[in-house]
DNA sequence: TGTCGTTATATGAATTTTCATATAATCTGG
DNA sequence: CCAGATTATATGAAAATTCATATAACGACA
């Protein structure tokens, strides 16, 4: 069952680290009406402000045209609202609506919490380094 | 930018850095012609030999009515075969065949050396403190 | 200012994924 | 041995995602 490439390999780690810690805290995500889409782009717009079509792609890590209809579903719904910037009309900024930040505002400390437990057993120099190995190799390959 | 709770929040990073690691090698998987769930699929079967339905779609983090249908592609394809077993014949084993292992022997070199090149950077010490702590967090959240 | 190359978002068709549930095999208690 | 509960996979309709490309705005330069 283990011992072969796959179970060393980094990329397979990180998959299933990735999806198992966040597999407990989307069930509660969509409990709460939202899908997990929705919630990233909530939680990301909460936390930045309004940010233009392309650079959420990236962050919420989905393909533009997905993105965009996905911003098309919350805009019906209400929980975003779209504008293009004055000052370069093809950049369209979205914005978090009230209803978008009353949709997500009791999910940011559940969340907060959700790390908190899974990381209860490991020392803060282990969750530092982690964290720091994390965002150095996101640093490096997110310059292209 | 940054600073925000996203930005230190492990799901975030976890799912951030799967995603940029995973991106390059999976231009190359498509580039040899295979999708990157059966390069997953044939990944895992070359490495640990044949495996249930149910197994598998753990181990490729899919959904099971997503990977029976990965399989159903994959067997049309000639690339694994499906067999129920003596004992359990609802228990559906996956083999992969030589056309299989043909598609996947060149990736397999391909993504060690992947891997290599992303972790040269870091210590020894730091690489084996990373996967451990992802196997731990993986252990823990696999038992339920 | 008009044309060309570039950048940003939208769109449509095809594919993939998901959700709920059907089907089928096995197990369990009486 | 049988009826109901459980487990494993398959299926079908609906929804989401992707790929290629269209549309539209901007920038540079003659």
């Amino acid at each position: 069952m283990t011992g072969g490439f796959v179970d060393d390999y980094l990329s397979y780690l990180l998959a299933r680290a990735s999806h198992l810690v966040s597999r407990d805290f989307h069930a509660q995500v969509k409990r709460s009406g939202l899908g997990v889409a929705e919630w990233r782009v909530l939680a990301t717009l909460s936390d930045g402000g309004p940010m233009i079509i392309g650079e959420l792609a990236r962050r919420v890590l989905y393909e533009q045209p997905t993105l965009t209809k996905v911003i098309d579903r919350m805009e019906e719904g209400g929980l975003v609202t779209r504008a293009a910037q004055e000052s370069d009309r093809r950049r369209i900024e979205v914005r978090i609506t009230p209803a978008g930040t009353a949709a997500v505002v009791g999910l940011l400390p559940a969340a907060k919490m959700h790390e908190t437990q899974l990381l209860a057993s490991y020392s803060p120099e282990e969750v530092a380094l982690l964290k720091s190995v994390l965002r150095t190799l996101i640093d490096r390959l997110s310059a292209d």
